[in-house]
DNA sequence: ATATTTTGTTTATTTAAATCATCATATATA
DNA sequence: TATATATGATGATTTAAATAAACAAAATAT
């Protein structure tokens, strides 16, 4: 990427922890699979050397090589509940804070009618 | 990444699909934090326009930088579970196939003791 | 309404990601 | 066993990702 960025030159470990292991179980997948590396990269349209990267957890890969290959695995569908607004529950909470759905209570009686 | 690959260039559908609510799961999460781009940008040392680019769900852009941003939102746990083995059905099933964990039925029962 | 902040867009520059070739080293398969 | 296949590692080349500056447009705050 040019001028690489601090979260991918030395991610916090969180982030670091993240990576190695979805690059591991991609590899879990491949092997259980008995597909070779070439065969996922060949079916993405990336090159070996990639899909090697992505195995290893490698933080300057684009992101639409590890979903693709975790696409070709099948495994794409637990991706769709990562962030959900859903199951946000601190931003839910934040947001319900800000707007809330209830008119707020009144300190006294309404006394205009 | 210099020459796109191909799952970067035109992604399938379902990888573009992904990517896309990905980003907008983000952005949301950012908004209800009342956070601008350049907040969280500075935190995991990306620019803002990364930032902009990760809430379109760019596919060239580094997983770190998507990751990063999860993680500062606090919304990195949900990945734990992608292409987590154990929920791998597939995968397991194939493996348990070429090696079972009980031994196979013999044809006859065995007679030699 | 006015000021401030945030975001969008463009252009130019930098520099490292991705590829490819090559050889070494496993790891199957016959 | 030998043979084929798959993976690991290194260096050179290509080219686009990331940055930064500048200005416009929205959105937010005062």
């Amino acid at each position: 990427m040019a001028r690489v960025s601090k979260i991918s030159q030395a991610p916090p470990f969180a982030v670091e922890k993240t990576l190695t292991r979805l690059g591991e179980n991609i590899r879990k997948a491949r092997l259980r699979r008995k597909l070779t590396r070439e065969a996922i990269a060949e079916k993405i349209g990336i090159s070996r050397y990639v899909m090697a990267d992505i195995e290893k957890g490698k933080p300057t890969t684009a992101i639409a090589a590890y979903i693709g290959a975790l696409w070709v695995l099948g495994l794409l569908d637990q991706m769709d509940k990562v962030a959900d607004p859903d199951f946000d529950l601190e931003g839910k909470t934040l947001e319900a804070a800000r707007s809330p759905k209830t008119a707020p209570k009144r300190k006294t009686l309404s006394d205009d009618f």
